[in-house]
DNA sequence: GTAGGGTTAG
């Protein structure tokens, strides 16, 4: 065993020394000697040695925040670094939220507290999404004057993002008197991430307006604003930007055009600037990639990517195995998913609940459940939600009715209280003809309250962002929409389309149903881009959920009868319909 | 009590 010791100088210089040898600590075991020989020779009282030996104490990567805090016990009198250097500890922590309590300890006993104080508590906030505490923080920062401080403004504004308050974080960015490049991007960031991206887009064109020049983070925000939003047109035009500034030999800005244009349903062009790198791939890029292709529905592109990643010498992840679990399910590669499964201990990838919830999909809708079931008993975690859905999906698929309350009794006892649970599991049981459970689980659905999540769908056309609901009557051009679809409607039914209406989630009678299902905003969104775009030009369409049943088979049809190319972005994949078929092949 | 702290892809 090597012992790794440092000799010191207690020559006048000593403490000079002894702040040089701090940082050059390559261990555990050199910190706690060093912190002995401060302890020994009463430097211990001269705070700065202190308290840099504490910060690097308290964070990875050797440190121990245990020891740090012991350490801290001993100190009579601290300073304000040496509360700092616990509390920045504590960010990385498994129990961020312990950086309130030491905050309010210093308040208690008026110890000073400066600005790293409060953005050190301020990033223990955003890891526990404590909006409270980030309000009371802010008022704080207010009284102690700290607010010209433009570090801590922005870190400010970017914990009001990260915990959902995007209104504060607006705010603060309103009223700082120095915003530099940092604040906005944070401000970017957090309204992409924050389902607000075209306001993101907007704060962007301000930015040029205002003669700021966007930097490689910038356009990595923007990017994955157009990435929410599939909007391509942005995308593209910002990818030129990129280009034009040279933007593009940094790799994380390539992954997020990766991303954009492949959550935009161009796959091909997202595999355009994969190709063509003039940086080093690096782990994300392979695992963005890979994702592309399998929410294309391409899982045997995804599968060659990944051979391909190996052979490059890149250790898959977490992220990689999902991804190409995904690929398997969305193309139906059972056995491949099933191989790829077992495979990962040799990575040393842990499988984790999402994991397991992707291979219980893909047996289920393979049928084997029984397999997916033991699967789920074999697991040394707690199923998640998800996974009791995906095996109640396939119940209803094979109309195994045991299987199925199981499923359901499972996802009760989580308190789950989806509407498309209760529907799936009704709808077995009118496979079966079992109306007497129908009528039960119908009012446990009453009694029960339960919640649904309204679907839209949203379609540009001119440079113009079209949302609708289900059975939404706020366009301008609505007449015309509801018309197109009664046409739709007519055509379709020459062709033997009869409406499924077991896709509708309401207690009443066929006809309304059917009228429902006509209205839903996917069919909606379509017909829109039916009479607002020219012929013979692809439509494409944005879901926040899943395609339902019956617009994936009315939209196949409209694919056909219209000779128009529809590719619908779902929560889950793209569906892209042409010819009356979809690239999913009724498997999703 | 030199400073340290803010924005980044799947």
């Amino acid at each position: 065993m090597v012992r790794e010791t440092y000799t010191y100088t207690t020559k006048n210089n000593g403490m000079a020394n002894l702040e040089s040898v701090i940082p050059k600590c390559a261990s555990f075991s050199q910190i706690k000697q060093l912190q002995a020989y401060i302890f020994t020779t009463g430097t211990f009282k001269f705070s700065r040695a202190r308290s840099k030996l504490l910060d690097l104490c308290a964070i990875a990567p050797f440190g121990s925040l245990s020891f740090a805090i012991s350490v801290f016990r001993q100190i009579p009198r601290p300073l304000t670094n040496d509360f700092n250097a616990i509390i920045r500890g504590l960010i990385q922590s498994p129990q961020p939220s312990a950086a309130f309590a030491w905050y309010r300890s210093m308040q208690r006993g008026s110890f000073r507290m400066d600005a790293l104080t409060c953005s050190f508590t301020l990033k223990a906030c955003a890891r526990v999404l404590a909006a409270t505490e980030s309000l009371q923080l802010h008022a704080n920062i207010i009284r102690f004057g700290f607010m010209a401080d433009a570090l801590l403004g922005t870190t400010l504004l970017d914990v009001y993002a990260k915990v959902g308050n995007l209104s504060y974080a607006r705010l603060v960015f309103d009223e700082m008197q120095l915003r530099d490049i940092a604040s906005w991007n944070s401000l970017i960031f957090g309204l992409a991430q924050g389902s607000q991206a075209s306001e993101a887009l907007d704060l962007f064109k301000r930015m040029e307006v205002e003669g700021l020049k966007p930097n490689e983070v910038t356009v990595i925000g923007v990017l994955s604003a157009c990435s929410h939003m599939g909007d391509f047109k942005e995308g593209e035009k910002i990818h030129g930007f990129i280009r034009n500034q040279k933007l593009d030999t940094n790799v994380q800005v390539c992954n997020a055009l990766i991303d954009m244009y492949a959550n935009c349903g161009f796959v091909d062009r997202a595999y355009g600037v994969f190709d063509n790198m003039r940086c080093r791939k690096c782990l994300v890029t392979w695992n963005t990639m890979i994702m592309a292709f399998a929410r294309d529905g391409n899982g045997h592109k995804a599968l060659k990517l990944f051979e391909q990643m190996e052979r490059a010498g890149v250790q898959p992840d977490a992220v990689t195995y999902l991804a190409v679990l995904c690929a398997c399910n969305h193309a139906g590669l059972v056995e491949d998913g099933v191989r790829l499964f077992n495979t990962m201990g040799k990575h040393e990838v842990k499988p984790n609940v999402k994991h397991y919830g992707s291979l219980v999909d893909l047996l289920g809708r393979a049928g084997r459940l029984k397999e997916a079931y033991k699967l789920i008993n074999s697991m040394s975690m707690v199923p998640d939600v998800v996974l009791w859905q995906s095996l109640l999906g396939a119940c209803r698929i094979y109309k195994d009715v045991e299987m199925a309350e199981i499923a359901s009794r499972n996802l009760v006892e989580m308190g789950s209280n989806n509407c498309g649970d209760f529907v799936l599991l009704s709808n077995i049981y009118a496979a079966h003809e079992r109306w007497n459970d129908v009528g039960r689980v119908r009012d446990a659905m009453k009694n029960r309250d339960v919640k649904k999540v309204p679907g839209f769908s949203y379609i540009e056309v001119d440079g113009l962002w079209h949302k609708f609901f289900t059975g939404d009557k706020s366009n301008a051009r609505w007449k015309e929409i509801y018309s197109k679809l009664d046409e739709i409607g007519f055509r379709i039914k020459e062709l033997g389309y009869v409406a499924e209406t077991s896709f509708v989630l309401h207690d009443i009678g066929e006809e309304e149903k059917e009228n429902q299902l006509c209205y839903h905003s996917e069919k909606l969104a379509v017909a829109f881009g039916l009479i607002s775009t020219s012929e013979g030009t692809p439509i494409h369409v944005i879901k926040n959920l899943r395609i339902c049943g019956d617009c994936h088979v009315v939209i196949k049809l409209v694919s056909k009868i219209y000779e128009r190319q529809i590719i619908v972005r779902d929560r889950v994949r793209f569906h892209k319909f042409k010819d009356g078929f979809c690239s999913c092949r009724d498997y999703w």
